[in-house]
DNA sequence: ATTGTGGCCTGCCCGC
DNA sequence: TGCGGGCAGGCCACAA
């Protein structure tokens, strides 16, 4: 599914329309706009514009006009970004690699054809004009031992459902939040307040290091654990039998020998 | 405020 | 062979 690696690459693959003329848009999906938008207000806001930014926090790309609105984008679990008719990222685990017109949520043309689309067979994600990106916590990629440590600090939720707090961290989805937590030798259903100063800190190096791996490795779904992450995985640390609990209302699997 | 739960979306896979 | 049920998880609304 899109997490953090997946949208850091359409991210990139959006760079390539900046500075373009938007010549119109397509929103063929009411049920895909987002924040009480239709498709008249979103075409209003970008026909005759053009993007100069392409950012992205957390999950969220977010394309910003030239003295205009910022254009945002979800992705769901299934969702891609298809540029120029090029999908931004090969694989995508638990969506189709198929390409049906009718999965075309939303698009944006530019000059001689080219054009921007999200493609997404399960209507899981979004778009949204001028998001409140303050809802947003800080992004992973760049969070810092203090940002983690005030995202964790005095709270009983399980530490894996605080870590995939988009309000408090911004990026960390349910394959890499079991990825981080099995690398570093932390149980997902502990409280996320219970982590002493040496933990807090492993943890912070290990979530760095894991999203700079998937990143390069292309993937969300690239993580050492996932290939074990199956009815009778085993750890691929230790060998010890997977174990597969719902932990903040998502399928974890975790390693009962080496994380504590 | 914090935490947990249920529902939404729909393609896909498994078992009958 | 077709069919139906369950599953996947990001996000939101809602409840306690």
């Amino acid at each position: 599914m899109p997490e953090l690696p997946e949208v850091e690459a359409y991210r990139r693959q959006a760079e390539s329309v900046l500075g373009l003329s938007i010549t119109g848009v397509d929103a063929p999906d009411a049920w895909y706009l987002k924040g009480g938008i239709d498709a008249a207000e979103v075409d209003a806001a970008l026909v005759g514009r053009r993007f100069d930014a392409a950012r992205r926090r957390g999950k969220m790309l977010l394309l910003d006009t030239r003295r205009g609105p910022t254009l945002g984008l979800r992705f769901g679990m299934t969702g891609r970004l298809v540029v120029d008719g090029v999908p931004g990222v090969d694989r995508l685990i638990y969506s189709s690699d198929r390409d049906r017109p009718e999965w075309n949520r939303f698009a944006v043309s530019f000059p001689v054809g080219r054009s921007l689309v999200v493609r997404d067979p399960r209507r899981l994600g979004g778009v949204y004009l001028d998001p409140d990106e303050a809802r947003l916590g800080p992004d992973a990629l760049s969070l810092t031992l203090a940002q983690l440590r005030h995202a964790l600090a005095g709270s009983e939720a399980p530490l894996k459902a605080r870590l995939m707090d988009q309000a408090r961290i911004a990026g960390v989805g349910n394959l890499i939040a079991d990825e981080a937590l099995w690398r570093a030798g932390l149980d997902p259903a502990r409280p996320a307040g219970s982590l002493t100063d040496a933990e807090t800190r492993r943890l912070a190096r290990v979530l760095r290091r894991t999203l700079d791996d998937l990143l390069a490795d292309g993937g969300s779904h690239t993580g050492d654990l996932m290939v074990a992450r199956t009815p009778g995985g085993r750890c691929p640390k230790d060998g010890a039998p997977l174990v597969r609990r719902t932990i903040g209302g998502r399928t974890t699997w975790s390693c009962p020998r080496h994380q504590r």
